[in-house]
DNA sequence: GTGAAAGCGCTAACAC
DNA sequence: GTGTTAGCGCTTTCAC
């Protein structure tokens, strides 16, 4: 590195006072035009960079936000978490913030975290995924007026209180499966199966009402009750549920992840009835799905990403404002599962 | 948040100077042990953290790394640098330091960024990941003295000097496909295919490489020279590869990537001959392979990434020593195909 | 509109 | 061993 340049410097050079230069910086109109003109082409001939660490001591902001890396996961999902990263990491850049990432194995262990990295590198917020039911983080956060916003609705507590009023953006599972379903029955299909997870998670009853929803709406409930199959999210569970619901004559399958559709699929190639393996949809749109020609419902990462920037930002710079949220739609995305066996 | 806790509130507290409590905390053992102990204590009880800008400040160390983010390909690799990513935001959790992420779409804007970060946030250190032919990442970073670790060798240019002599951690790719492939001879198989990537990847050379010395060293090249097939990263190619290749002949495929093994396999289970589906080996072992229990090399991530954080302190603790390498190798996961399917 | 003074929290150097 | 002095680079008062 070469000596780094200051605002003395700059204030030398130009035979201003170092005030001047911070004022052009953080209050341009204070400063007279020309005085400006001069001073900002000064600034970008000498590739002049105020210092974060200065700043920050000064006025308590680290231009920092923080995210908790989630151990990579078992199953195919993950992926989209890894999307998030990217086009989160995009967004803060596109704002002049920079992402502190870190690990944790469990939520508390993420608020012991979260007080290091605030007393000491002074985090100006976070962001939350993987909420859940009982989720304590955003209590705590609150509580300390820390600005966060989270990837993922507040499913409330057991008992079904939702006190946690805090700023969110999510994906509309859903409606994301309603449309899915809603794509098969538009096919003629009549009797469609949905494979998913076991009833505690948030995120998997979410995705399974969807699949309810549309069949509810078109179909007399006792056609098609029973073609539903739960289980954990492996590629196995969706080869199982295929056979099962197969056995009681589905013809299409909606499945609650991508790692479900691909053990469907799988086992639906092997089945004698010719097209039935493309009748399978995925959800999250994996790279599994993409190279495997498989239909998947996808989430918008970079739109939540960039949402969950602007709710960041406003807490930034207004104060005392009302939380905001939004339940972004996924789109379905239809491939050709035939293309792919050449 | 509560009000801040400084050095000054420590010293005022116990009766001492604000110096002996940096001493505590930076120079130990030129405090008295009574001292020194009873100051901890303090520290402990209050819960104060020193507070990294005004440690930056002064010592124009930000105790934070950077890495560029990759975007995330379309392939089902890029699975591995999840993996690498939260196992060095833990080694590096682990050593007091923080990672930033950032974003660039070419190697220029990752040396822009390079600047931007060193200049605005002091970072201390980069990870530089992706490394191929005619990087100009390193010598930029060596010119500037800015201390960092490749994860991946040094490629070379076209040219064939290697003239930068960086530290770096790579896993022996050529190694993990030669194990693959010798897996295979002590099965009993003599027609062994490859399926890989096109000759201009140093990656792909490499990894094809381990095929090439294995069959070199057991059967006559005339046997096996034409079991090869190159393409892009993607299962259409491994299924196409895998219908050549069958077709003269082959009993089992080593895949440079899951990807083409996913394609592979899923040719093969479609094929007549029985348990031929099980007979191929992937390289990454992505979440795919596991699901679908595919075999599949598997990247050490977790000791890259703490061999890459080693390297980065080596570096950070002394001054000018020589660059050191790690080449570390691959462990075969040999799964059972059959499992999946019921 | 611009300049001077003060201080954010911490630590290297030096005195005691 | 411990305390004092000075200053890292910047920005927010407050004079001028």
């Amino acid at each position: 590195m070469t000596t780094r340049i200051t605002i003395v410097d700059l204030a030398e050079e130009l035979g201003v006072s170092r005030q001047t230069i911070s004022n052009v910086l953080n209050a341009p109109h204070r400063v007279k035009e020309a005085t400006r003109l001069r001073v900002e082409k000064r600034i970008a001939e000498s590739g002049y960079r105020p210092n974060s660490a200065a700043r920050q001591l000064r006025n308590h902001k680290s231009m920092n936000l923080g995210m908790r890396l989630p151990r990579a996961s078992d199953g195919i999902n993950g992926a989209v978490l890894d999307g998030f990263l990217y086009s989160l990491t995009e967004a803060a850049q596109a704002h002049g913030y920079r992402l502190t990432l870190f690990c944790a194995d469990t939520d508390q262990q993420e608020m012991n975290r979260f007080e290091e990295l605030l007393s000491v590198a002074e985090l100006d917020g976070f962001v939350l995924t993987g909420t859940d039911r009982d989720d304590e983080r955003p209590a705590w956060l609150a509580e300390r007026g820390v600005p966060f916003v989270a990837f993922g609705r507040p499913w409330g507590t057991e008992a079904g209180s939702a006190e946690s009023a805090h700023s969110w953006v999510d994906v509309d599972g859903s409606s994301g499966v309603r449309d899915a379903t809603e794509h098969f029955i538009a096919q003629g299909h009549r009797r469609i199966g949905f494979i998913g997870w076991p009833e505690d998670s948030a995120v998997g009853d979410d995705r399974r009402n969807g699949w309810l929803d549309a069949m509810t709406s078109h179909f007399p409930a006792e056609e098609w009750t029973a073609l539903s199959y739960l289980g954990d999210d492996s590629a196995k569970v969706g080869s199982s549920g295929a056979a099962e619901l197969l056995a009681q004559g589905v013809t299409a399958l909606v499945c609650a992840s991508d790692s479900l559709a691909l053990g469907a699929s799988s086992f639906l190639r092997q089945s004698p009835i010719p097209g039935l393996a493309s009748s399978v949809i995925g959800f999250d749109n994996t790279p599994v799905a993409a190279a495997l020609g498989l239909s998947s419902v996808s989430q918008p990462v970079a739109d939540v990403a960039a949402e969950v920037m602007r709710l960041l930002l406003r807490q930034f710079s207004r104060t005392a404002m009302e939380p905001e949220n939004s339940l972004l739609r996924p789109r379905l995305e239809i491939r050709n599962f035939q293309s792919f066996n050449r």
